[in-house]
Parts: C-alpha cells; sequence; structure tokens
DNA sequence: AATGCATCCAACCGCAAGCTG
DNA sequence: ACAGCTTGCGGTTGGATGCAT
C-alpha cells in the first residue's frame, strides 16, 4: 500500500499567499493556537493543505519573526555554526532567534556562500579552497564529508587532528567586515556585557583557563580562556563580540562555540583542540 | 522601451523521524 | 513489531524583481 499523500490536492490552491489567506490563518492560529495542521485548512476555511499552511506560519507569519537581512554579528554566528554543524539548518535556526531555517538556508546559498568563495573559503568544508574549486565532480566528496559531520564535540576533536585546521576565523571576520562595508549596517541586536577591568561582573561567568597550561598562562601554545554565560542572558552572544573588539589578547582569535555556548580565546590551528577540553570540562 | 540575464526568496516536494494504536 | 498518520527537515523550483545591454 502506498503512502497517502499529505493532502488531497484536488482543489486545493497553490502558489503565493493573498492577505485575505493570510489573514484568516492568522485569525485562526491566534484564536486556537498550533495544532494538527492537518486540520488547520478546513477549520480555518483556507484550500490549502496544512503542510501549506504550516510553512507560512513558520516561515513567515509568526509575530515573532525578525524581518530583514540578517545583522553581521547573526551572519558569523551561521558560519560558526554550519562549520560545526553542516547543513542542519533548522538546528542552526534555533541559535538564532526570530529567524527561520528556510530563511537561513537562503541566506547561506545567496550571500554567505558566495562571500566565503570569494575568500578563498570553501563554503562546504569551511577550509581554504585549494586550486581546484568544489566542482560538480567533487560535490559528492563534499557531500559524504558533510554528511558525516560528528556529532559531539570529542569527535570533532579526533577529527582535527588528522584533517587540516579550519581557516582563522578572524580571518572570516576581517574579511566580512571590509565585504559589509558596502552593506547598509544594522545596530548591534543586544547590548554589551558589563566588564569590569577585563573581568565579566556577572556571576554566571568564569573565567578558565586551558587544561594544557598547568600554568594559567594563556600565551602557553595551547592556552585559552574560556567564557561561559547563562543560557537565559542573551547576552552570551555579545561577549564574543565584546571580546574580539577588545583586542584583549594579541596573537589570539576569539572563537564562539554556539552550540556549548562557550567563547574562547584560541591560538591559530587550536580552535578544535580548545573546544575539546571545554567539552571534557563540562562533562 | 524591449529584451535577456542574474539574483533573490517564498513556496513546494519528497523523505524521514516520531508518535500512536 | 508493525502500519498508518502527522510533523519537520533539507533540497529544489519558479515567479518576481533588478540590472545591463
Amino acid at each position: 500500500m502506498g503512502r497517502q499523500p499529505c493532502c488531497d490536492k484536488v482543489g486545493l490552491k497553490k502558489g503565493p499567499w493573498t492577505t485575505e489567506e493570510d489573514n484568516k490563518l492568522i485569525n485562526f492560529i491566534l484564536k486556537n493556537g498550533q495544532c494538527c495542521w492537518r486540520a488547520v485548512p478546513k477549520l480555518a476555511g483556507l484550500l490549502r493543505c496544512g503542510k501549506s499552511c504550516r510553512l507560512r506560519w513558520t516561515n513567515y507569519l509568526r509575530p515573532d519573526l525578525k524581518r530583514g537581512l540578517l545583522s553581521d554579528h547573526e551572519e558569523k554566528m551561521v558560519i560558526d555554526l554550519h562549520a560545526q554543524l553542516g547543513n542542519r539548518w533548522s538546528k542552526i535556526a534555533s541559535y538564532l532567534p526570530g529567524r527561520t531555517d528556510n530563511e537561513i538556508k537562503n541566506h547561506w546559498n545567496t550571500h554567505i556562500k558566495k562571500k566565503l568563495k570569494k575568500m578563498g573559503i570553501d563554503p562546504v568544508t569551511h577550509r581554504p579552497l585549494c586550486s581546484a574549486t568544489i566542482d560538480d565532480d567533487n560535490k559528492e566528496t563534499a557531500k559524504q564529508r558533510e554528511s558525516s559531520v560528528p556529532e559531539t564535540m570529542d569527535e570533532r576533536c579526533r577529527e582535527v587532528v588528522v584533517e587540516t585546521p579550519l581557516m582563522d576565523q578572524s580571518t572570516i571576520t576581517d574579511a566580512f567586515e571590509e565585504d559589509n562595508k558596502n552593506m547598509e549596517t544594522s545596530p548591534t541586536p543586544l547590548d554589551p556585557p558589563q566588564v569590569n577591568n577585563g573581568f565579566f561582573s556577572s556571576p554566571d561567568e568564569i573565567l578558565a583557563t586551558s587544561l594544557s597550561s598547568s600554568s594559567s598562562s594563556p600565551s602557553n601554545s595551547h592556552g585559552g580562556f574560556v567564557s561561559s554565560v547563562d543560557n537565559n542572558n542573551n547576552n552570551n552572544n555579545n561577549v564574543g563580540s565584546l571580546l574580539e573588539d577588545l583586542d584583549f589578547l594579541p596573537g589570539f582569535d576569539w572563537h564562539h562555540d554556539y552550540i556549548n555556548d562557550v567563547g574562547l580565546w584560541v591560538e591559530d590551528d587550536d580552535y578544535f583542540k580548545e573546544l575539546c577540553f571545554v567539552d571534557m570540562f563540562s562533562h
């Protein structure tokens, strides 16, 4: 027995939504909440399938959605997250409040991908492009590598030991800032965190030193500062931005691991080694 | 003004995961 | 364990728009 289609296609409308349809859907969901998308079109008086209604609501009508282009900061987050998660757009979107997976996916395909290529970075692997760029013949290989993105930090760490290091994130940041000079600038979405003498004032914040350095000096080749911020505090992303701006540790680069919600100063290729260290500490 | 091309993004499609009986 | 159903995800498409010629 074959699979039933998601909806009875006969007599159902497809294509762009009209204002009238939007209003019907908004009114219905605001009144009844989100439940049983299959039943929504019938109850809301729409000639659409439930899937189409769900998509319209989640990608366009939801009141908590941000509109407009992604900010520089959001773009950087997307790049960092993509480096760690691959094409898991919904997962990436979950770290960007008010943004949808579709929006991020579109932005990636139309803007970021192009920028990275222009900067000589492979948008699939986030590593410097070789002389041969990824053409159609190599797409399959790239796909396979992407599908094998390790789940845990430990796995990622193990992999990195034998692989080419990732592109220096500060290079990406600089290039993006340069590139974005010509674009419309948007204000930083969040207020910067309070910092006293280079240390965070909130009790939720910690500063830790590297495992590899029995001394706490960040000048150790594997040394780094780690900052963790309360999940409920939206300032976490700004901590990274702020420290980036501060030129806090000359010779070190600021990285943010959005998945584990930690930021850290690292030296060149030590990015994932440091992430691994953070992961070890958190378990 | 007309045409062709490139770009963008909302919406669609097919598949897989998750849930329930 | 299995089948059927719903929901969610990621890849892809095609219409709208902008720009160059």
